[in-house]
DNA sequence: CCATATAGTTCAGGATATAAACTAAATGGT
DNA sequence: ACCATTTAGTTTATATCCTGAACTATATGG
């Protein structure tokens, strides 16, 4: 449908602005409306002229290129009752999808997402991958993602991209994980292309708890889109998400509530530091508060959290404690969070999702305390999201990427 | 020499790309590379070429128009002694600047900043404002800015706009002073119009610490680009700068570190929390853990922070005990704040400044206990900007919204 | 006085969006 | 059966803008 003359050449970084860009910055124009349109609800290119104010003629000649790219088809005439030449649909292309996949410390695991940010098959495989050599867990989670490649191929499903989530600092650029100190890894690059078959995909590594931030941010509510997400796993993550972006800090490391200090005073942390909010609300440190310390030896982490419940639902008087105080100094953290990133919306997930009932009430009533003025505005949530939380976000945040840059996809 | 066939249209805001957007992108990209350009340094058209990788024709016609728009002038051509066409100079026009203004507790200040963020002239005027009707102080104020317009009058110097800074949380919009409680004001619009004459200049509204930030920013070496600024003043704020931006949160308030918990246990503070930093390291709560607090009446808070200063110089244990625990307290808020925005640098201002020999110290061994795995590239500076800090950083942040859509005064 | 080198301008050409005219394909009334 | 009406989508003429190449302008050096 296009000419190109000019030849795809690599396009530097920082190039200046030419009318080529334009046409970029349209063709991703196009596709947002047509990406943001409530699923199912078929756009016409008259619909998506209107919505995104651009001509009609501008419009046919975007979505020529955006079909040919294969992110959107048609999906025929609609005859709605009526007058007027009935519209044909436009949908984003349901046989598009990106590979998310998560480590974590008891499992690993992988999904198919597709250009919607619907999970549309995944796998999870307990695993013990503390202390276990990085190459080992990349191998064990190739094999997964090799299944689930089959399983696109056999849906004829295209896979556009990757993303991978693990519970520690990562730098995207060379694919290594920093520190993760659940995992007991420091300093380890990653052979992603392990991972993916395709080379010339995209795959990007995510931080847990700021992929399951992604992952949330398709579920909250318009006027709740600047939050927070707290993940609460044997360690504790954040993800801060402002103006549908995730805040990621200059080396890609904000967020990190698990080590804001909470009380000063109080008892050292892993990291170094002390009275660090990881020291009160981690899942190791409720459980030894509880009473369900390592002690009880050969008692995997998940049977110690059954525990946990039965305690709390039993009203027993350390496990209550222990959630309490976590809750009491999860709202100072969240406190000082709220202040110093103005979000007036906290979601709270991993296992303080399930804590929900003994928790809430003494964050609630800790905000309170230490933060009344915010207090009142302050929208504490639970994430729904459960072990696939990280893997969609990883995966639909490379869907985002996608959709931002559909050119590189047309011609 | 451009011909604007397409007259004035408002330009909705949201409008989608066309050809013409290139040209605004340009023009902005010409004029960061003449204003990136070391100050005296002038840069030819062919530098500009090279420089923003655009062709030496498209940047002829750029300048053609910024020459026009009087952001950028010629200063004649250059003989250095090369074989070749001498080049002509081009430059930020001198003759443009903006106005800066301040209302703080103790007094309001204006001057006038130029386009490559010199103070150029500025008048600090004493003044209580606490407890003042806004308007009496907008009207002062005011009075300050039309001897700032003469001045700049006098000198053929054509304002461009105007920033105003305040000691507290603003809604820019509106020119709402949401919340400032060492002025004793709450939501008091501000009639900014009786400030600059001109109507259809920018005038944009800044809280103190975020305003001081930006001014800060200029100062700042490139390794050191992203950082978080401190401002000690009566109270304690913070703005952000990340990625040469400066992070407000999605209402403007974020960084505001003067209410993050250091204390759990702590004193009540104006917030109606409990043990933020403000109780301990704010100026009054300083002054009043040295003995020097309102019990002496009459004196100003000029006057019984010179005798703060006293008793430290002569090492009174009182003060310096005083000074070391709003130090240790500092270290927990700036331990935490690194953690969440992901920052390793931190600059102190306002009268934090002033207590570097004593505050640092504690500072630094608060940040070691409480942060240790970041406190080893942990940068703390003083900010050398005094009482006209925030001015200028108001006014170069209007500069700097006018040097990027230079199109608006084109044509 | 001319070769060389660098700065800056002019001009033809291609890509793009726009507006208006035009074609396509339905409904509904007579 | 036929045509007016309505809406969807395409075609065409035009203007803007960047680019690359050719060209002009103005210096130095032999």
């Amino acid at each position: 449908m296009r000419k190109t003359t000019a030849e795809a050449q690599p396009a530097p970084s920082n190039a200046p602005g030419n009318v080529g860009d334009v046409r970029k910055a349209n063709l991703a124009r196009v596709l947002a409306v047509i990406a943001g349109a409530h699923s199912e609800h078929r756009l016409s290119r008259a619909d998506i002229a209107t919505r995104s104010k651009l001509t009609k003629a501008s419009v046919s000649s975007l979505v020529a290129d955006l079909l040919e790219s294969g992110l959107i088809i048609e999906i025929g005439v609609h005859r709605d009752g009526e007058r007027g030449r009935p519209s044909v649909g436009l949908i984003l292309n349901p046989a598009r999808c990106v590979i998310g996949m998560e480590i974590n410390v008891d499992y690993i695991s992988a999904g198919l997402v597709d250009l919607s940010g619907k999970l549309l098959t995944h796998q999870i495989v307990p695993r013990l991958n503390r202390a276990v050599n990085a190459e080992q867990v990349i191998d064990a989670l190739s094999e997964l993602s090799s299944q689930m490649q089959q399983a696109a191929e056999a849906q004829d499903l295209k896979i556009l991209g990757g993303g991978l989530a693990v519970p520690g600092l990562v730098d995207e650029k060379s694919y290594t994980v920093l520190q993760a100190p659940n995992l007991g890894w420091e300093a380890q690059t990653l052979d992603v292309r392990k991972l993916l078959s395709e080379t010339k995909t995209r795959f990007r590594l995510f931080n847990e708890a700021n992929a399951s931030a992604l992952a949330q941010q398709q579920l909250m509510e318009p006027a709740e889109r600047d939050f927070l997400f707290v993940s609460g796993e044997v360690g504790i993550g954040g993800g801060l998400i402002i103006d549908a972006e995730l805040f990621a800090g200059p080396q890609g490391h904000a967020g990190e509530l698990g080590h804001v200090v909470v009380q000063p005073e109080g008892k050292s942390c892993s990291c170094g530091g002390r009275g660090c909010l990881e020291t009160v609300a981690g899942q190791e440190a409720i459980l030894t508060a509880a009473n369900l310390g390592v002690a009880a030896r050969g008692v995997s982490r998940q049977q110690r959290i059954e525990r946990l419940y039965q305690a709390l639902e039993s009203g027993q008087e350390p496990a209550n404690i222990a959630v309490a105080d976590a809750g009491k100094s999860l709202g100072v953290a969240v406190a000082s969070a709220m202040r110093l990133f103005n979000v007036s919306t906290v979601v709270f997930g991993g296992h303080f999702a399930a804590l929900e009932r003994w928790l809430l009430p003494a964050t609630t009533s800790s905000l309170r305390t230490y933060a009344p003025s915010i207090a009142g505005q302050a929208k504490l949530r639970f994430s729904p999201l459960g072990q696939t939380g990280a893997l969609i976000g990883a995966a639909h945040s490379v869907v985002g990427d996608l959709l931002e840059s559909p050119h590189q996809l047309v011609g």
